[in-house]
DNA sequence: GTGATTATTTGATCTAAGTCAAAAGTTTTG
DNA sequence: CAAAACTTTTGACTTAGATCAAATAATCAC
């Protein structure tokens, strides 16, 4: 097992994964912070954040094995194990219960993704906001201001303000 | 298998999941619309819709055997098969391809839910109708306006505007 | 360390969509 | 089939947040 597992450093702003290349590894982070993005109307726009102690992929792509609109880059110099999928596939075929495990874990993440459907519908500006810091109070105050309003879906200048006011 | 399936009819407006049980079966859609929804302000606000060939119930509740906020109720008078999560669990333990199979469509949902969390963020009112009308385009015509406000966040004043003007 | 990028704040408008209220249309049900 | 109970539309008004523009502030690279 230890030798599937591959230790690998990013630099701050580095590149991890490119939107027409198959994402073929999961990074399990141990310090620093990556993040999913996409581009629209040539902006970058967060799709989430990841660190200590979390996986990260582009997940149609891995699942799937073909490209997705995903990027993923470094926020900060990160440390991270890669596993390649083809490793986790045998992982899955001599270990049958780590399927059970992963099936498990998917209604965690997909209550999260729900809840967070539930929170953009309805929320306000600065309702969106705290939702964000509540979600990711361990590293909220390491993230761009820019990074965060494009995650939450509003304006730099918003932000500011709501940031401004309290 | 087949005495696993049980064919059941709900009537319309009837409630197939109270949200203070644990949903224990998948329904199987034959024919008709059911829909999940959660309470906001004493308001119920429209989770997803499902269709003729579409699995549903509540993810979460459903994979991790709790309560969890969303109802299901009958949009038209609907008939499903309904599995109970016991026999699932016994053909994930005979046939342990279904595995594979159910994470490889994981990848799907979560890519249509990642792109609905997209859409929910930068669309005008407009756009995030249209873009419902894609999603559900075998049924949009059939699932009352209020219900399609509260899907897509905006309030039904606005969408019956929207609708008039073109 | 200093000039050059890049990120954040502040200010002045503008507009899409929300709110409240009431009228018109549909469905349901006895 | 008529009254009651919902659903949808229309109108007048308000507001949160977007946009555009420019000034600071912070960070990076040589």
């Amino acid at each position: 097992m230890k030798d599937r597992l591959q230790l690998v450093t990013f630099t701050k702003g580095e590149l991890v994964l490119d939107a027409n290349q198959v994402s073929t590894k999961s990074y399990f982070i141990r310090k620093g912070i990556l993040r999913t993005y996409f581009l629209k109307d040539g902006k970058e726009i967060s799709e989430y954040f990841c660190s200590k102690d979390e996986w990260i992929n582009s997940p149609k792509s891995f699942m799937q094995r073909k490209t997705d609109i995903y990027y993923i880059d470094a926020i900060e110099t990160t440390e991270a194990f890669s596993l390649h999928v083809n490793d986790l596939v045998y992982l899955f075929d001599h270990f049958p219960e780590m399927e059970r495990y992963s099936r498990l874990s998917m209604g965690t993440i997909f209550g999260h993704l729900m809840e967070r459907i539930a929170s953009m519908r309805f929320a306000s500006a600065k309702e969106k906001y705290i939702h964000f810091c509540e979600s990711y109070h361990e590293i909220y105050h390491r993230i761009p201001l820019g990074m965060i309003a494009s995650y939450i879906g509003i304006t730099q200048e918003t932000l500011s303000r709501i940031r401004a006011e309290k």
